[in-house]
DNA sequence: GAGCAACTATAGCCGCAACAATATTCCGTG
DNA sequence: CACGGAATATTGTTGCGGCTATAGTTGCTC
């Protein structure tokens, strides 16, 4: 039977990955939904405010987050438009400009974040006991340095944020 | 310091896995498009090859993927012109119709499964031992089960396959 | 068996994002 | 200093997919 193939671990194993994944996003995405933010939205935002000067140049955001470059000028014009952020000139490159937090943009992370949490909370973290939150962690950890999406699309973790913005500043 | 806030360990376990996530469908999608073939219509094959007779009714196709149903009906209308499918009218329910993978379809299913497996296994089975990867699916398959994406998305388990088409036979 | 609500697939419309092309700016080389 | 290649941001084009509306079908109720 060709059934068997489907029944392959393997498969299983990523069905697990992708489905936790998109059940997850499923729910962040309807609570930023609630304060008028799409999931990029939120991420720039984050990006943006975990930045020195809550600002950072449109290609460095590019690679912080899973856009292209013409991807981020069009979610910054939108997010320009609705005040979340404003460009700023680049003093010492003129072809670059900064997307900078403005007031208005933090304050919407603020009142997004507590649910947020929340959230990761409730359907994450909390469904697992420490040790197994830990073991989980590990391996996702071990797969995620494998794949190497840090390098391209910016990875979560505290260090590399500052690190591009030191390379490029 | 509201620099704190970033480092949040609920952040940045949600981070591990998204970027796990999209480190591993990015390897996919290359692999993928190898063989001329996009994610989504991966999937599709994937799920009607898994089912009785090769076919599924557009509503089940579409409770089973990530995709709405009129996102099935574009899907399958490309893959009808590429001939990796065909419609079929549904005998019992004039409304309905059955999307059923041609030998072709099979074909290429047969011809990128290999690969994928591998690349499954290269970047994420393989990176863990037995013991760790069980620990890592445990965890992925709790907070699965918790947030539910398999009622409406449809599970890459086995079970659910079926018993959705059996629903709707 | 007539009417009505639910269901099924599709088409119209829209927004989003990637790719490619373009304009501007920077920098190394001669 | 002039030139050429790299870098940066933006715009045009294209394709995808969700939401809504629509047409056809079914089955339930009276």
């Amino acid at each position: 039977m060709d059934q068997n193939v489907f029944d392959d671990p393997r498969i299983t194993a990523v069905g697990l990955l992708v489905e936790a994944h998109a059940g997850l996003s499923a729910r962040f995405a309807a609570q930023f939904d609630e304060h008028d933010l799409s999931p990029v939205e939120f991420e720039v935002l984050m990006r943006l405010a975990r930045s020195p000067g809550n600002q950072l140049r449109m290609t460095d955001l590019a690679a912080q987050t899973s856009l292209s470059t013409s991807g981020v000028t069009r979610v910054v014009d939108r997010m320009e438009r609705d005040g979340l952020l404003c460009r700023r000139a680049c003093p010492s490159d003129r072809r670059s400009s900064y997307a900078v937090v403005t007031r208005t943009g933090l304050d919407r992370l603020d009142a997004v974040l507590p649910g947020h949490l929340r959230i990761i909370e409730d359907w994450f973290t909390g469904q697992l006991d420490a040790a197994a939150l830990r073991a989980t962690l590990d391996g996702l950890r071990r797969v995620r340095d494998a794949v190497h999406p840090g390098a391209t699309a910016g990875s979560t973790d505290p260090a590399p944020a500052d690190e591009t913005a030191a390379t490029r500043g």
